[in-house]
RNA sequence: GGAUGGGUUCCCGAGUGGCCAAAGGGAGCAGACUGUAAAUCUGCCGUCGCAGACUUCGGUGGUUCGAAUCCACCCCCAUCCA
């Protein structure tokens, strides 16, 4: 029986250096490489948790900041934890809010104990910390709790990712000595911003602590994607080989495949789900605007061969339409398209992984999806 | 038949002598979106184009240097009175 958090690493493809693996968590295992449906608020915007379990995720994130705020985190540990509250019985991850504090810059101040910001919801004082972060994941109880980190923008002079370096490596001491319960997993955050020895020096002390996994943090902030690629030829190399890797926030269809290629393990993003919201669906040339008026009269499924709902029940011309109206619906199929891709692409990369053949498959989506069109 | 109020660019609707190709909204068209302050945001939206030019405000005619705006007649719409 394997122990919680215990990560098998079954195969490294002899092509690339592409891993597949299974992560054993109280909530189930997880078949890595793995895309993570991104469900801030508790929920993955427009789907129920069924309709997230059937089109195959294994996991989903919920956010430490968000569900702070709202509904607090007193009141979902009264519920019974996030799972019962929220009704999704399989592995959560909670983010630390550390991107929070990055993406709502403006609201905010940085020290060295934490960081004091004002609610986006009401503008009250709030203040985060490591030990607050893993405080409030504790209440959660999440299977996989995020370091609280220090994420830097793009571009970022040096000295300032290495300050925030520093205090990611300084608050995951504490997140660590804070940390309570057996049944979570907690995970470090690698940054350094782009400066290659500042990402090495990261990775070497993330590495130093002995954790269930590793985060990789501060990328995909608007860098060239090569500029990011990079990073992770840097990075993956000096993390455990007998640890997972997750690389935070991507992506795109393309990025998940360079991610793997390069030895990364999980992601998640907002991006299918958000983009999907906003009209445009993945396909296998790259991404097509539903919404658009080219789709007004195509009455051919989103793709012809795709096994989701959307595609084996209903048309373009219909989801457009949908779209226009502004019906709910519209939303809900252009999410379900989008994450079934991304989990489907993961399914045949583990597959190929197994077979060895991960340079292939990449060519081969490549060749029909294109390669810059994400 | 009479009275009154109206007819503005796809729709609604502001504008009452020059700052008007004409506010604002809607619709339409396109773009952006990567650990979700996002069912959001941005741009275009008379025609051709680089500047600029040209054609528009129910119709026709008139006043004026100049009219969507003033005048005359006509057509149509709404409400009320017969």
């Amino acid at each position: 029986m394997p122990k919680p958090f215990e990560f098998e690493l079954l195969h490294v493809c002899r092509q690339t250096g592409a891993r597949r693996g299974r992560l054993h968590t109280p909530h189930g295992t997880i078949e890595t490489p793995v895309y993570m449906p991104v469900g801030t608020q508790a929920s993955v915007k427009t789907l129920s948790p069924e309709e997230v379990r059937d089109l195959g995720a294994q996991i989903i994130l919920a956010n430490t900041y968000h569900l702070h705020l709202r509904p607090g985190e007193d009141l979902i540990r009264e519920a019974g934890g996030l799972h019962r509250f929220m009704h999704w019985d399989g592995p959560i991850l909670t983010d630390s809010g550390g991107f929070q504090v990055f993406s709502l810059a403006g609201l905010r101040k940085v020290r060295e104990d934490g960081v004091s910001f004002r609610s986006h919801l009401d503008g009250s004082n709030r203040f985060l910390s490591p030990e607050v972060a893993v405080a409030i994941q504790e209440a959660l109880g999440s299977d996989i709790m995020m370091q609280f980190d220090e994420c830097t923008a793009w571009p970022c002079d040096e000295k300032t990712a290495a300050g925030a370096l520093g205090r990611t490596v300084r608050w995951l001491d504490r997140c660590i000595a804070a940390k309570t319960r057996e049944d979570q997993a907690l995970f470090g955050i690698v940054q350094g911003a782009f400066f290659e020895e500042l990402r090495a020096e990261s990775a070497r002390q993330a590495a130093a602590r002995d954790l269930p996994g590793y985060g990789i943090g501060g990328l995909s902030v608007g860098e060239p994607k090569d500029v990011m690629y990079r990073m992770l030829d840097i990075v993956c190399p000096i993390l455990p080989e007998g640890k997972p890797r997750y690389l935070m926030g991507v992506g795109s269809p393309d990025c998940l495949i360079e991610g793997v290629l390069r030895g990364v393990d999980m992601f998640d993003c907002v991006l299918a789900t958000r983009v999907a919201r906003n009209g445009t669906v993945f396909t296998r040339s790259g991404r097509l605007v539903v919404r658009n008026a080219a789709c007004a009269r195509d009455f051919a499924p989103i793709e012809e061969d795709c096994d989701c709902y959307a595609c084996r029940n209903y048309s373009r011309a219909y989801i457009r339409h949908l779209l226009k109206a502004e019906e709910i619906l519209g939303l809900r199929l252009c999410s379900i398209h989008n994450l079934r891709f991304l989990v489907r692409m993961m399914e045949e990369m583990r597959e190929a992984i197994s077979q060895d053949a991960t340079r292939d498959w990449a060519e081969d989506f490549y060749a029909t999806h294109g390669r810059g069109a994400w």
